[in-house]
DNA sequence: CTGAAAGCGCTTACAG
DNA sequence: CTGAAAGCGCTTACAG
């Protein structure tokens, strides 16, 4: 703990201890103070150590507006998040935290609360501050030409992209892939009859990719048949419409496999079909779902669901930023594609 | 669109534009164009309209580490996050979020992931970032002794505080209040035996608030009783575990209503018992949770609760700080408790 | 390895 | 209202 009633001096504007008063405390040049924080090991020990303790016994607390100004470069990296309840996006976050971390920057956070407006204004704030980079998933997946002249100041990686693009760095879900897992899941457990359940599909490419891997999965198989029923959204009431219709076709019409474009359309389908008919999952329907939220897990019967990675691509657009930060002559952009993976749960394979 | 190719000068260390650069461009001093930024309506608007083409012509980035630097504040204010997955922090960022909008500060978010060492790491970036001020829902309710050095040095505001507090402005959840609530609720449809599901009361606070205030309700009521289930934690399968034991009971030694102490322990009691028993919600039991999470609303019996006031928490924690950096001279610092409020869903009062 | 000095890009009295 | 100048607290060549 500090005593306060010790500090000798204060000479900074707010009476706050500064980097001279330290080196002074210390008999030091300030030059090695500085030193002592960004390159400890160059520094004799003994001195090293008397430094350390002025700082701490002064209270001294490093000003890092004013080493951003010195220096032209931060070791903090920005990330707009675009919605701070979805947990897709979260996840972003916190695989960014991790690859970060080990390579010692911080990692600070501006919510874009699904407003582009905002989404530009912390873009354009996180320039300002002189962060070495940002990390963002555009609403779209795609940042507005407007704010292009920030992306091309700093470096800046895309995650969640939607198109391919040369101005920097990218990282994309298979969600091609993702539909194609689920329906191959189905199909590998000898269903036939496949109702894809979501929408709609005008309106999120992420959707459209993921009924277009489930109709090449089922395109595969002889056979096989494709029924898309689609939805005004993808929440839980969603499902339960779906589950109402299903319970009331008669058994011939009914499929033996759903996938379900989301995780909540999915908990709907489950609670509509075993509150108001007979049919049991998995022995009548197999259903399989994507997202991989807790809702999944928590479910009356837990769903199979397929896994977007939303950690790995937060961890991997890190990477490819410090990969960007570390080395800006030789750097070339890339744009990696993630393929999702299935957890098989109860929905699926029974208990 | 800024043309880059257009763009006459850039004296600025990294090639970047400065206001020097800005201020000759538009045929003014450097201080007019800070005052444009800074002060606009002081400004003769020709001469401010002039400066503003010259920055978008010339693509002027303002430093803000400059600004914090010469200005010795920032408009910035720092929240650190316990944890990105818990939807009660994340609505108190929103809440502090609309407050802070409306008074022209930018919000920033460090995560801590629920570990304390990243808590402080985040305190300290925050304190040496200059922000002007900083809210944190500490771990455990209590900034750690060790930590008190930055309250002490910047304005801060504790939110979710478990303990009174004179060094800062803080906000608390009357937890007390939400058991009392949640068993009136209950006891006012008329139920007389009843359940305290939850636990462990010895390391959690709130839970022992909740217990201590359905057991005041109770005590109020001739004739009521209160039984407590103790659970390990409070998740899904800890409310499996509850269900599973009501099941078993006979039927005279069965609760007519429940309070559950946690949205998540509700879920699992509602699965447990519509599916392994022939009880019904609410007709046989009644059941109140706490929380509001998205999960008690997307259950298949939609489940009542009493909302923690986690949004209401941020924006006056917001407001505390605002209020204590507008006046730091005549500050008082306040703590304020919040009462929660009661949504009743199908599972107390059907539909 | 250490120490003195210039300079990072702003803000803000101050004089006009 | 405008303009020239000092200074915010660091970092970083540079010379020793």
């Amino acid at each position: 703990m500090v005593n306060m009633a010790s500090v000798p001096t204060a000479s900074g504007k707010n009476g706050s201890v500064t980097m001279l008063d330290v080196a002074h405390h210390a008999g030091v040049a300030i030059g090695t103070v500085s030193n002592v924080l960004n390159r400890p090991d160059g520094v004799t020990p003994s001195i090293r150590d008397r430094v350390l303790a002025s700082i701490d016994e002064l209270g001294f607390v490093r000003n890092r507006a004013a080493s951003k100004l010195a220096a032209g470069v931060s070791n903090t990296v920005g990330v707009v998040l675009a919605d701070l309840a979805n947990s897709y996006f979260t996840d972003m976050v916190r695989g960014a935290e991790q690859s970060a971390s080990k390579a010692g920057k911080f990692v600070v956070i501006g919510n874009s609360d699904i407003d582009i407006a905002k989404q530009r204004s912390y873009l354009t704030f996180f320039d300002e501050e002189q962060v070495s980079g940002i990390l963002v998933a555009p609403l779209g997946g795609v940042i507005p030409p407007e704010d292009g002249h920030i992306a091309r100041q700093r470096p800046l990686v895309i995650l969640d992209a939607a198109r391919q693009t040369h101005a920097h760095c990218a990282v994309s879900t298979n969600n091609v892939a993702a539909g194609r897992i689920a329906a191959e899941h189905l199909l590998g457990l000898g269903r036939r009859r496949l109702v894809f359940a979501g929408g709609p599909i005008a309106r999120s490419r992420a959707l459209a990719d993921r009924l277009q891997g489930a109709q090449d999965a089922v395109a595969d198989v002889e056979g096989a048949t494709l029924e898309h029923m689609s939805t005004d959204e993808v929440q839980v009431h969603d499902g339960r419409r779906v589950g109402a219709l299903l319970a009331h076709r008669d058994a011939d019409a009914l499929p033996d496999g759903i996938v379900a474009a989301a995780d909540l359309l999915a908990l709907g389908i489950v609670q509509a079909l075993t509150s108001s008919s007979s049919y049991r999952f998995p022995d009548d329907i197999a259903l399989v779902a994507c997202d991989d939220n807790r809702s999944a897990y928590d479910s009356i019967v837990p769903i199979s669901t397929v896994d977007l990675p939303g950690q790995k691509m937060g961890s991997t657009g890190m990477r490819l930023l410090l990969e960007e930060l570390a080395d800006s002559a030789e750097h070339e952009h890339q744009h990696i594609t993630l393929d999702p993976t299935l957890t098989a749960r109860e929905s699926t394979i029974g208990r």
